[in-house]
DNA sequence: TCTGGGGTCCTAGGACCC
DNA sequence: TCTGGGGTCCTAGGACCC
């Protein structure tokens, strides 16, 4: 104290093997073995891993597998259906549980937020957020320490599981230098090809990378911002703000292809009417409607509209999107549909 | 890889206006 | 029309994240 202010700190809070760890909690037969969540929890259908145990992982199950794929890697794991209303649920104790700290807590998802402190020793901090996160929750989570979002966020990725991990502008380049350049948070596996043929492979040559070359490549924007995250550059800004949702979307992977055009619109009613039921909660008019079809085998187009007048009312939403659905070629068969509504930005 | 669902942000071309 | 320059909106697509 004594007017000397402490110094801020990045932390980021991440429940580990999180829904696979909230089935685990409510069926705690099923500790130790390898569970794997997604879908409707039946591998035979179309759909893909949420979240799979460190056990099932062991076999090489991830998240964004197909479920098919996943019990072929391990035919005697546990397969559950997603819950999203259990996950909201615990997510929100866990977020309870953080705000009692002295800090700024802003949501990053599903058991996963940045917190913000003046603090001087943010691994103590980081110690008794994940006895407290335990002891009211029963979850584990681990703790990254940064001296912004993105070396926090890295950060946990060294805590996991149930640990904690500092990375800042001092270990940055030791760390991280020799890792490929997806290993940066924005940074996939479509970026990360496209810089490897600019020959840019790992993220010490990304740091020391040419920005007009890079901007040229990228955009203005993308360019020098990927050589900035390969120098650790990010927000330090931690905001307790609450989310306000820019879009609302529904949307189907259908277990047969459509391949009847009345069906088509008839999803799309369904679908319209999910969104308008949401954009009502949302309290907010839409301004705007588009409708996504994923044809098979898995050729995806949006088609989109701006509304004459915002609005919220059921049928002119339904409306707007059969309209948009009748711009399509509809000449293949139809593996998804989807409908978004989009709010005026302000 | 027979590859979900719900979001966000950026890019780029054309329309349109002054 | 042998067609400037800048700003903004609309639309489609790509990429990324959880």
């Amino acid at each position: 104290m004594d007017g000397v202010a402490e110094p801020w700190w990045v932390l980021h809070v991440d429940l580990d093997q999180f829904i696979a760890a909230v089935e685990i909690a409510r069926r705690p037969e099923l500790r130790g073995k390898p569970v794997v969540v997604g879908g409707a929890g039946d591998p035979a259908q179309r759909a893909v891993v949420a979240t799979a145990s460190y056990e099932a992982r062991e076999f090489g199950i991830q998240s964004g597998m197909p479920l098919r794929l996943a019990a072929k890697r391990c035919p005697d794991a546990v397969f559950l259906p997603t819950d999203p209303p259990a996950y909201d649920e615990v997510s929100e104790r866990v977020m309870a549980t953080l705000r009692e700290f002295p800090v700024v807590v802003e949501v990053l998802g599903w058991g996963e937020a940045f917190l913000g402190a003046h603090i001087g020793d943010p691994e103590a901090l980081a110690e008794d957020i994940r006895r407290q996160v335990h002891a009211e929750t029963g979850m584990s989570c681990s703790v990254g320490i940064g001296d912004n979002k993105l070396r926090a966020k890295l950060a946990t990725g060294f805590a996991k599981p149930a640990g904690i991990y500092r990375l800042t502008k001092e270990n940055w380049a030791e760390v991280m230098f020799d890792r490929p350049t997806d290993a940066l948070w924005g940074i996939g596996s479509r970026t990360a090809k496209k810089l490897t043929e600019l020959g840019h492979t790992t993220v010490a040559e990304l740091a020391a990378a040419d920005p007009d070359a890079l901007a040229a490549r990228f955009g203005p924007t993308m360019g020098p911002w990927y050589r900035a995250l390969a120098r650790g550059a990010g927000e330090a800004e931690v905001s307790a703000t609450p989310y306000v949702n820019k879009s609302r979307s529904r949307e189907t992977t259908y277990q047969e292809n459509l391949t009847d055009r009345t069906r088509v619109d008839e999803e799309i009613v369904v679908l319209a009417k999910r969104v308008a039921q949401d954009v009502r909660e949302e309290g907010r008019p839409a301004a705007r409607v588009a409708v996504k079809i994923r044809f098979a085998p898995f050729f995806t187009q949006t088609r989109s509209v701006t509304l004459p007048e915002p609005t919220s009312d059921a049928a002119e939403i339904e409306r707007a999107a059969l309209e948009v659905t009748a711009r399509f070629d509809h000449g293949r068969p139809v593996r998804l549909l989807g409908v978004r509504a989009e709010f005026d930005r302000r």
